[in-house]
DNA sequence: AAGTGGTCTAGACCACACC
DNA sequence: GTGTGGTCTAGACCACTTA
């Protein structure tokens, strides 16, 4: 392929179409990096020395290995320098929506059924999840989600009352606690695991499944700025229910 | 709460502990569209009205809508202006690795069975998912993965001869084929779907479990520039994995 | 003390969209 | 033409790390 080149080099090849200098900047350390030339850990020139190597500004090499930070190619520590990151995992996303709003979207109608809105005593575990005291007072509620009256998700939910003192009171006919929660408090981080299960008994008949059928639970905990708003487990039918994602670099 | 505040307001209220200018403007608009005061679609003041409204410098004022823009809140057109973004869905990620790499960071070994590296003949429905002329050549390999002598992972993954014309030669004992076709054509874009089955019996032979376990199957397409690098089949064992991710807005 | 990244400025030229 | 965002510069001051 190619023997090693300079940055500059590699900037001066590939600049046959005109694109920002920020972005020539950027790519050539991508491809740097990419071919191995500058391997995980290794020290990058810092900025003064790209200046002087490829006769932009500070601010425009700056830019470049900024972004790069961002994106997770590059770590820079200030006072100490600017180094090549671990190669990033491929990280798609899957986007997680009102359930309400991806039904509709499919062109069918969704309804639901509530099967409990109460209040409870928090378990020790639940506590630790949501960073309360043992004994706290928590919401919960369990609902199936219907789309053309096929049940398509079984949605067991917790909910810190300090965040959504409410809840309890919520038509969840009308609106989803998905929908609710995230107008009280937007989602500012969350965590999610995604597993293959068998469902028992009570959830196959809710979910009117048999007992050879899989099904996809997410268990998801979310917050808003410091509080964790809410923990979910949501069961859906493997034989009705996909997630899709797309992922752009 | 509160009642309508300029964004002149907003930023000099939250100016109690300093930070860099552009952090603090990023945070007003924030919390301007947080609070409902700007709405989506509604035009955001241009860069020279907030440059006299705020009395920073056009470059401060730029970064802050730049990277507001990069993280979805805002929308910019040249020539136009800048607009509030829809509300962005809960996007969590799930980080996809190298199954190699995320064994051995359990601290566990990793070792893998080749079943099958062999040419086929595209199918009329592998010819349309790769973009190529019915009855092109394909790779095709069925690996499974092992953590600590128990199946993780069945890999059934078609190839792109195009893009790894040398696939077939590669010894998947030593690299998984993960790691080969990132190196060789780096991911650039990606689609998967995520479900619920039952494996069928030779599966179930393979991952050594029992026809009452439910698996995650994965389903993988991924892009190198214009080129479908791959599909890829990746069968979980229900019981034995778990999908794991973070999100932090 | 020297080198690093983090930020900020005042000014400039450009491409683009709209009138 | 006017206003928009997109980029770039030369210089500056600062906070931080390391020696």
């Amino acid at each position: 392929m190619s023997a090693n080149k300079t940055l500059s080099e590699v900037i001066a090849e590939t600049s046959d179409e005109p694109s920002p200098l920020y972005k020539q900047v950027k790519q050539g350390i991508i491809n740097q990096i990419l071919h191995g030339h500058w391997q995980p850990h290794q020290r990058v020139p810092s900025e003064s020395e790209l200046v002087s190597e490829l006769g932009f500004s500070r601010m425009t090499i700056n830019r470049a290995l900024r972004e790069l930070s961002t994106e997770g190619y590059l770590l820079r520590l200030q006072g100490v320098g600017t180094f090549v990151n671990e190669i990033k995992a491929f990280t798609p996303m899957l986007e997680v929506s009102n359930i309400s709003d991806e039904i509709k979207s499919r062109g069918h109608f969704h309804t639901s059924r509530v099967l409990r809105v109460q209040k409870q005593t928090a378990s020790d575990s639940q506590a630790i999840q949501f960073n309360l005291r043992p004994g706290s007072q928590l919401f919960h509620s369990v609902i199936v989600h219907y789309e053309n009256d096929n049940p398509v998700q079984l949605e067991d939910r917790v909910v810190n009352p300090e965040v959504a003192p409410l809840y309890l009171q919520q038509d969840f006919t009308k609106t989803t606690p998905f929908a609710y929660l995230s107008q009280l408090a937007p989602l500012t981080a969350g965590e999610h695991t995604v597993e293959a299960v068998i469902a028992n008994d009570e959830e196959q008949r809710l979910l009117k499944i048999s007992n050879t059928e899989a099904c996809l639970q997410i268990l998801r905990r979310t917050w808003h700025q410091e509080k964790v708003v809410t923990c979910a487990r949501l069961l859906y039918p493997g034989g009705r229910y996909k997630m899709f994602g797309r992922f752009q670099k």
